[in-house]
DNA sequence: TACAATACGTCAGCCTTGTTGACATTCCAA
DNA sequence: TTGGAATGTCAACAAGGCTGACGTATTGTA
């Protein structure tokens, strides 16, 4: 079925319906964790800036913004609910103390774990279902759908990983 | 590279990585409309709008409602400016009068055109950059992560494709 | 030691895009 | 023929993006 390498392979039809498919998958993907917030007053912010924190505790805020990719305001009404809510830890930096090191709280580490078990289990069974060697595949294309710089983003990640 | 089918293939930390990179990559997928439509009044949700018009001539509202995944008072809003704009047309029906029956104009086909050209450059260079196994087992993954009535509208329409 | 740059927070106001609620029109079936 | 269901429109509100401006603490440098 893959060997083809078969000239039709990259007819507009054949991409419009991988654009598609990203579309309708993409709500799936965050469909779980979406009716768990809906339930509280986050949003799906929130569950952005919680995964990201819990990945890298103690990023800073500005390391946040850049993986985000939002706007400092955007952020900081963010943050400073998941603060005031008591998710968030946010501490001075000893070493330079204009940064604020970020922090899951007990209670924002198990909303971290309620949500990313949601997504995580959708995302294990598509896995499953589709087979360790469509996984390879499904993961070289979305890393070259990724711009540049997120990608150099993301592969900093992996490096870091485990 | 494919054949592992190894026993760590559903670590929790290679299914964090999954959904990392469907994070990043559909920030990239998105992007390239986003500038196009940025310098206009219009938003994504014009631009989903807009596509599946497209895809589907003559749909009416309630279709394209279940499609989106909105509210119809949130796709009528989009739908208003479009019409006003004269980039999509909305035609009485002529067996149910209660429908309404979308086409694109000129116009709208040529903003569709725009938009579509960005998306599917990107698509297409990602997919070339992976490779046709890949690409395979890309759409094995995005669809078995749908939700079960996404899968059915997505499947329908690849019969009435081409 | 002054001064510029950096990191962060905040206020104000805007836009897009989701939501619910109320309502008009049209169709259909009892 | 009349009441309920379906389709679509208008209004108002909220979340979460954005820009711009500004304040404060801290750091690094000329």
């Amino acid at each position: 079925m893959e060997g083809g390498q078969t000239l039709l392979f990259l007819t507009d039809e054949q991409v419009r319906k991988g654009i598609e498919a990203m579309f309708f998958a993409y709500r799936g993907f965050t469909a779980d964790p979406d009716r768990i917030l809906a339930d509280m007053a986050y949003g799906r912010a929130h569950h952005r800036a919680i995964h990201f924190i819990h990945r890298s505790p103690g990023t800073t805020v500005n390391n946040l913004l850049s993986i985000l990719g939002v706007t400092k305001q955007s952020l900081n009404r963010v943050l400073r609910t998941l603060i005031a809510e008591g998710l968030v830890e946010s501490r001075i930096g000893r070493r330079d103390k204009r940064e604020r090191h970020l922090h899951l709280t007990d209670e924002g580490s198990s909303l971290e774990q309620r949500l990313s078990d949601a997504q995580r289990d959708r995302m294990r069974a598509a896995y499953r279902a589709a087979g360790p060697a469509a996984v390879v595949g499904f993961r070289q294309v979305l890393e070259a759908m990724m711009d540049e710089d997120m990608r150099r983003q993301f592969d900093g990640m992996r490096d870091r990983g485990q």
